[in-house]
DNA sequence: TAATATACTGTATAAATATTCAGTACTATT
DNA sequence: AATAGTACTGAATATTTATACAGTATATTA
């Protein structure tokens, strides 16, 4: 792809923004509207040099007959996810050491929001479906309600369990394997953080 | 959302393609080439009918002024694959009655190419981390290894289970949950008919 | 030094397009 | 029996739009 001028570059991004807000691209005197020019020869010329340079297409005597040749999917429809590993020791957080590689899904994917995949390490959850390197979309939330699936740190260790509050004071987060025992839990004497809850899984075979 | 009608649907279709194909939505003219109408007025009708049920916005007194209201992505980056119910008698087609809703993601979204998605019933596979309502992603080929996970068919009943060759005529199907029995069948003796293996699974928790 | 690309204004116009009006015909609902 | 929705043809027209032409100016390349 031929390099482009910064003049041909707002154009081009002009007429992304116009197909994403509107769903068909602009006329010329749109162009014209959107980025202050007075004359719609000023939009033609960009567009050609656009369609030379082999960013857009136009059919010609065709109105809006402006199509991209790289189109970006609109951002609300699709965005890419960090994978994250599921280490031992330490927080899981998106810096971009600790990321894997990302994955392109919807937000909505889930029937709740999420902010990243957690890529499970073991077995310990395994009678709830939960298998090693599933991948586990975590919402980073502290609205958590028993039964919940929740990974949380406590002391530098990250883990992935059931959560269930026995009083204010007490919590255990359980396993879903009978070879795993309960981890109670008394918040005066441990401290114990949520990172989040799993909203949804997804499993490569 | 209203019904339609069969005439307002294949407008409504004719202008989706239209703009997968080119990038941009067609005029009334448009439609009435693509659907064999005589006057603009037949393609100008149906669209007021379209917009004024929910399906589509029209921009008053713009060329090419029509927007679906629920866009399916064209790009070669997603698509829509339909979820089909594992019904315990018959074959999943992709018949549009045995079409639960679709999932907008990307072809390549687990390592093998996929079909459509399935949605499981019964605990069978829980030892595979397959539970009840996940959606497992489904590629139809032929090509089956000892150990992948199958989806076959006996007999008008479709089931999902571990798949072994003891000998040219003879196959087990075997679930993943003790409680439940292998499956052996000679060929010689009974039918069956292999859909596809699993190739991914989804969960929404 | 000429040629080419960029970056504009300003005007004009043929062609593309939305949109209204006038009909016909059928069906379903009130 | 009247009303409203569907499903079209056919024609007319005002508006939208692409696109060409005439300029001005600057920067870069051959």
């Amino acid at each position: 792809m031929k390099e482009i001028t910064i003049q041909q570059s707002k154009v081009l991004d002009c007429i992304q923004d116009y197909i994403n807000k509107t769903g068909f691209p602009p006329t010329r005197a749109n162009i014209c509207k959107e980025l202050g020019f007075k004359s719609p020869n000023s939009a033609e010329t960009h567009l050609r040099a656009l369609e030379k340079k082999g960013f857009i297409n136009i059919e010609s005597g065709t109105s809006r007959g402006i199509s991209l040749v790289n189109p970006k999917v609109n951002k609300n429809n699709e965005d890419a996810f960090p994978i994250i590993g599921l280490v031992a020791a330490g927080s899981p957080t998106l810096a971009s050491e600790n990321i894997e590689k990302t994955v392109n899904c919807s937000p909505t994917f889930f029937r709740e929001s999420f902010d990243y995949f957690l890529r499970v390490k073991g077995l310990s959850m395994k009678d709830a479906g939960i298998m090693e390197d599933d991948l586990i979309a975590v919402k980073k939330t502290q609205d958590i309600r028993n039964g919940d699936i929740v990974i949380a740190r406590i002391e530098d260790e990250v883990t992935v369990k059931y959560f269930e509050r026995k009083s204010p004071e007490v919590v255990h987060l359980k396993p879903a394997n009978e070879d795993f025992n309960d981890i109670e839990i008394n918040l005066k004497e441990t401290e114990i953080f949520i990172e989040g809850k799993s909203v949804g899984l997804i499993r490569e075979n």
